[in-house]
DNA sequence: TTATAATTGATATTGATTTTCATTTTCAAA
DNA sequence: TTTGAAAATGAAAATCAATATCAATTATAA
């Protein structure tokens, strides 16, 4: 958790960025919450601590985090954001419960080999990819 | 086409919801729109053909046509819904350039079979699931 | 024909996100 | 320290796609 507040506090200073009392909150609840939050949630957890945060200024501290490589924005099929943890995860796809919500984050080499392959037989240039796959987990299935 | 378009009228019939001049209309224009449109843009080309044909139905319309199994909804990294055809289109998935737009129907059965796999080791009931490659085409290469 | 119900289109509303802007805070130079 | 410029903040307003409302229109079947 100390690497990843270091690696936003080098961002920052390398783009002049301040790094304020506000991100720092934000950044300390976004890191310990190891979450898939939406900005709203995100928003509500800093209010509890720091109740004179706005709600412009969780949003654009996402946004800084994601820029900085500590976070990633996904949307999904029901068109909200969510935010997910970066730093110290390898880069991963989800298969996600359509019934609990509960996301399990997924590693397939076999897929990630058949994405390039994919990508060479059209004459693409990779850049990236995101795949989700939805169905009802063990416990929502009983 | 026709074969679309008999489809469309059972489902209604089946449901007994009108086959209206004005969801006539907008089915044939996306029929004959072979991309993978938005709303506003399947609106502003039946506005061409019928000036009198509101927005909220061009909505209406494409949420019916999607139930009735004729088109999908896609919702992609930037926000935007498109619907994209389904009558006589296999399950697929996409590959995207980045650059100019492009979309590339995907179909891998092997990512498929790695796909149900993943379900099956995690001890989900599969329902659904998405993939998108994004890259840049041999064409925006250059 | 007539009563009933569905559909339409204009408009209003929603909800998430983004922008604006006056105020506050920070930082660096004097 | 002060002070002045620049950045950041928070409240409110603006945006934007999507959805809901509702009076008017249209279609259907008795």
């Amino acid at each position: 958790m100390q690497q990843a507040k270091d690696a936003f506090a080098k961002y920052l200073l390398d783009k002049g960025i301040r790094n304020s009392r506000q991100r720092h909150a934000i950044l300390n609840i976004f890191l310990k919450t190891e979450k898939h939050l939406t900005a709203l949630e995100l928003y509500n957890l800093v209010k509890k601590e720091h109740p004179g945060i706005g709600y412009a200024t969780v949003y654009r501290s996402l946004k800084l985090l994601c820029e900085a490589g500590l976070c990633r924005e996904l949307k999904f099929e029901d068109g909200t954001a969510r935010y997910e943890h970066l730093y110290g995860h390898k880069h991963h796809d989800h298969l996600i419960c359509t019934s609990c919500g509960k996301f399990v984050e997924i590693i397939d080499q076999e897929i990630e080999g058949l994405q390039e392959k994919i990508f060479k037989a059209h004459g693409f240039h990779p850049q990236r990819h995101r795949m989700e796959l939805y169905g009802v987990c063990k416990k929502c299935k009983k």
